[in-house]
DNA sequence: AACGAAACCGACTCGTGCGTCGGTTTTTAG
DNA sequence: CTAAAAACCGACGCACGAGTCGGTTTCGTT
C-alpha cells in the first residue's frame, strides 16, 4: 500500500496535459481573432474536440481566457526573472535584462504580444485587469532595480531625482510601444534594429552612466 | 434667385447641431464602457431621443464610433498643430510641444484618452485601423521635428545616430503609458508631476542637449 | 391653411453565439 | 468482466442587442 498517493496520476497527467492542449488552442484562437470575435466553437474544433469537451475543463469564456493570460503571465514571468538572475547584481544590468527579456519575449510570440499589448484590453473587465497587473508587477520590478541604481549613484545627477516607478512605466510603454507597432507590421524596422536602439533610449532617458556592457537581446 | 445655395442652410444648421449633440452623447457612452458594451439604445437615451432618431442620422454602430474618433482625431490635430506653431521653429521645442499638447489633451477629457489609449482597440478592425492611422500621423509629425533637429546638430553624437520614427513611437509610447496609468488610477503620481518628468525623459532619451525653455503644460 | 419632406419614435425581427444538458464513449477500479 | 466515474459530444435553448419599419410629429414652403 506504498503506492497511495502515485496511484491516481494517471488521470491526473492526462487531465493537466488534455488541459494544456485547450489553452494551447485557445491561445492560438485568441490572438488571431482577438477575444471578442474569438467563438468557443472555434475554439474547440481547434483543439480537436467539442464545446462539451472545452466545457468540462473550463466553466466560460472568461475563465478561459484568464488562464490563457494566467499562463502567458507565468511563462513570462520566469523568463524575466531568470535573465535578471542571468546579469548579476548590477542594477542597471538587471533593469535592462529584465526589459530585453520583455522584449524578446514578446516579439517571439506574437500571440502574446497581441494579447498583452492590445487584446487584453477588449476582454471583460476582469481580462483588463489581469493584464494590468501583470503590467504593474513588471513595473514593480523594474522600478525596484531603478531605485537601486538610484541609490548606488549610477544615475546621473538630475534637477530633481526621478520617480523609479514612472520611470519604469514610461520604460514598459516605450518597448510596448516598439513591439505593437512591429507586430502591425506598421514600422519598417526590423527586429534587429529595433532593441539596440530601445536600450539606447531606455539607458539614456534615465540618466544611466557607465552603461552596462551590451547583453546580447538574450538569444535562447 | 440668387439664393439658391443658402436657402435650406436652416435645415443644415439644425442637423449639423442635432448630429453634434449625438456625437456628444456617443462619446461619453463609449467613452464610459467601451465599445461592445456600449448599446445603442443606452446612447439614443444619453441624447435624449431613441434608436430611431439616432439611426436617421448614423446608418450603424460602426459608423457611429468612426464618427466620434474621427471627431476627436480632428480636435487632437487641432490642438497639436496650434501648439507646434506656437512653439516657433526650433525643432526640439515644436517636437516637445507636440507631445505636451498630445499629453494634456489626453489627460484633459478622460473620454479621449480611454478612446484612444485602450477602448480603441476593441472595436471592429475598422476603429482599429483607424486608432492607428491617428498615432502614425503624429509618430510622423514628431520625427520629422526630431529629424530636423538632428540634422541641426541639436542631439548628442551618438555612436548610431537615432531612427527618427522609431523614436517618435517610443515617446509616443512613454506618454500613453502615464497617461493611461494615471487614467486608471494605478499610479499615484499627480498629473502635474507626471509631465515634467516625462518630458525630462524624452528628451534625455533623445540625446537632446540644450534644451528649449520649459514651455508650460500648455494651458489653455 | 394645406401639403410634402425631413426628422423622429419605439415595438418588433432576427442573427448570433454562449452556455446547457441528456446522452455516449472512454477510462479506471474491484 | 462489470460497473461506476470521468471525459466528451453536439443539438438545442435562450438572452441579448443591432438594425428595421410603419407610423407620427415637426418644420418649411406656397
Amino acid at each position: 500500500m506504498g503506492d497511495d498517493t502515485a496511484v491516481r496520476e494517471p488521470r491526473q497527467a492526462r487531465a493537466v496535459e488534455r488541459r494544456e492542449h485547450l489553452l494551447d488552442a485557445a491561445a492560438r484562437v485568441f490572438a488571431q481573432r482577438g477575444y471578442a470575435a474569438a467563438q468557443m466553437d472555434e475554439i474547440a474544433r481547434e483543439a480537436s474536440t467539442s464545446k462539451g469537451g472545452l466545457y468540462f475543463h473550463f466553466p466560460n469564456k472568461e475563465a478561459l481566457i484568464a488562464a490563457v493570460a494566467g499562463r502567458a503571465a507565468s511563462a513570462l514571468r520566469r523568463r524575466v526573472t531568470r535573465a535578471m538572475q542571468a546579469a548579476g547584481s548590477d542594477p542597471v544590468a538587471r533593469a535592462e535584462a529584465a526589459l530585453a527579456a520583455l522584449f524578446d519575449t514578446l516579439s517571439a510570440h506574437r500571440t502574446l504580444a497581441r494579447m498583452l499589448a492590445t487584446e487584453a484590453l477588449s476582454g471583460g473587465p476582469s481580462v483588463r485587469d489581469q493584464a494590468a497587473e501583470i503590467e504593474d508587477e513588471f513595473v514593480g520590478l523594474i522600478a525596484a532595480e531603478l531605485r537601486r541604481a538610484q541609490d548606488q549613484g549610477r544615475l546621473a545627477n538630475l534637477s530633481q531625482p526621478l520617480d523609479p516607478e514612472l520611470t519604469a512605466r514610461a520604460w514598459v510603454g516605450m518597448a510596448r510601444a516598439l513591439v505593437a507597432a512591429w507586430a502591425a507590421g506598421r514600422t519598417s524596422a526590423p527586429l534587429k534594429r529595433i532593441y539596440p536602439e530601445l536600450r539606447g533610449l531606455l539607458l539614456r532617458s534615465a540618466g544611466v552612466e557607465r552603461q552596462p556592457t551590451q547583453s546580447r537581446p538574450t538569444e535562447e
